[in-house]
DNA sequence: ATCATTGTTAATCTTTGGTTAATTTATATT
DNA sequence: AATATAAATTAACCAAAGATTAACAATGAT
């Protein structure tokens, strides 16, 4: 089940407003991890990527601005929310200055927050489009795009790949003549490493193989109980 | 010696607070332009390019939401700073739709005002390259006015498109041949990316290829999943 | 020889998109 | 303000694309 939601790391240590937001956030379509106080918010921030920040500022060993500071180390670009019951002046200043996107006073109304949300989200991603992400691919006498998804061959006519095949097959040349672990693609590309997902991948592999059959000189090899590998003779 | 500073439009009835609020600015280095209706505003906005529009909600003839409508059909990149006496929670969402980029509750701290500005200034400048907006363009063998919204084809009578329609084709041929994600004209045309928005977005896409089948080597393609693709074959 | 893993094809299920029309909302006109 | 007109959204229905699951054959490891 590939999932697309925008992923948000809250960080908030009142367990019980926290395990609320989360619920309220999720019922609008956000994918939310939440952490309990500003070392397990590092730490999830490391171990991920997100789309989005919403830090508490009043919090146990690490408070909001610190957390923040760190994360603007590691990420100059991750919009930040606080969250805080303060209303005063600097610790709005201070919040800016550590990095916000935005500050919320407690109690909020919970759509302008979701608005707020929406707003940051939207101008962010406008910004990040030009990654300098690398899409075109020569494998063999094959061209892969794969940004928008099409596999060519000599002046065949291009054929178009299903967002799966594009993602194995890119991380297979990404590996190329080297081995591809299975629990790799799982994970990165189906997010989900188990029976069921493991045999879609081998559907798909076959799906692979298939187109790549008119060049003899590239073939996918399984390593048995390990992953694949994609090789070019020549 | 050029001038070099960031120049804000502020839109401000109330004259007294307008005139402090400009000098203030000015003191911290801004080029400030006041009007002091909504009318005078657009008629400013128009005449000139701003890197932030400040409004005030409450003002008579048009108010800030329909002078913020105004400024997103001209430009959809703007900052826009709302100021407003109210708290009520439909004006601040109102506010949000209208594409506001923040909001501030009167009577406000100038220093946490000046804070908003700098922040907000800050993480548009990377984006906007101060692009000279442009408005014509050539499609195949149609051409598109996006200023007056016209089609035109041959020596057919021009067809007249409508906002959407006109914002939609425009983002197609700035991405001709290439990918226009689904996400991005949702964000930037409709301020909105869910269920409803997406759908309307498909009823535009249908509108556009019935106008653009005059010209066979004119096609607007689907990538499954990920936007639409504005092709020309010759 | 037996069991876990992989290859392959086809059936099923799910998501996304195309299109037309009805409905609602916004704007202009009288 | 009431009404006409344009624009935008929502609904409905169908088609296409994509992903998963099932079934069974083949291969490899112990």
């Amino acid at each position: 089940m590939e999932n697309t939601n925008k992923r948000i790391l809250l960080v908030e240590d009142d367990l019980n407003f926290g395990a609320v937001l989360k619920d309220y956030l999720m019922l609008n379509d956000f994918d939310v991890t939440l952490a309990k106080n500003g070392m397990e918010g590092f730490e999830k921030f490391k171990k991920d990527t997100y789309d989005l920040c919403i830090l508490d500022v009043m919090m146990p060993y690490k408070d909001g601005y610190t957390l923040a500071k760190e994360i603007r180390e590691k990420n100059q670009d991750v919009p930040i929310i606080f969250l805080t019951a303060k209303t005063m002046k600097e610790d709005v200043l201070k919040g800016y200055k550590a990095g916000a996107d935005d500050y919320l006073n407690k109690p909020f109304d919970s759509e302008v927050l979701l608005m707020k949300i929406k707003a940051i989200i939207q101008r962010k991603s406008a910004v990040i489009t030009s990654e300098p992400a690398q899409f075109e691919f020569n494998i063999g006498k094959f061209h892969l795009n794969s940004k928008l998804r099409f596999l060519s061959f000599d002046n065949e006519e291009p054929v178009k790949l299903s967002p799966k095949e594009n993602e194995l097959l890119k991380m297979l040349i990404l590996h190329e003549n080297d081995l591809m672990p299975r629990e790799m693609a799982l994970t990165k590309i189906w997010r989900d490493d188990n029976y069921f997902t493991s045999r879609s991948m081998d559907v798909y592999i076959a799906k692979l193989r298939k187109y790549l059959k008119l060049d003899k000189n590239v073939e996918i090899l399984n390593i048995h109980g390990e992953g694949f590998r994609l090789v070019i003779k020549k």
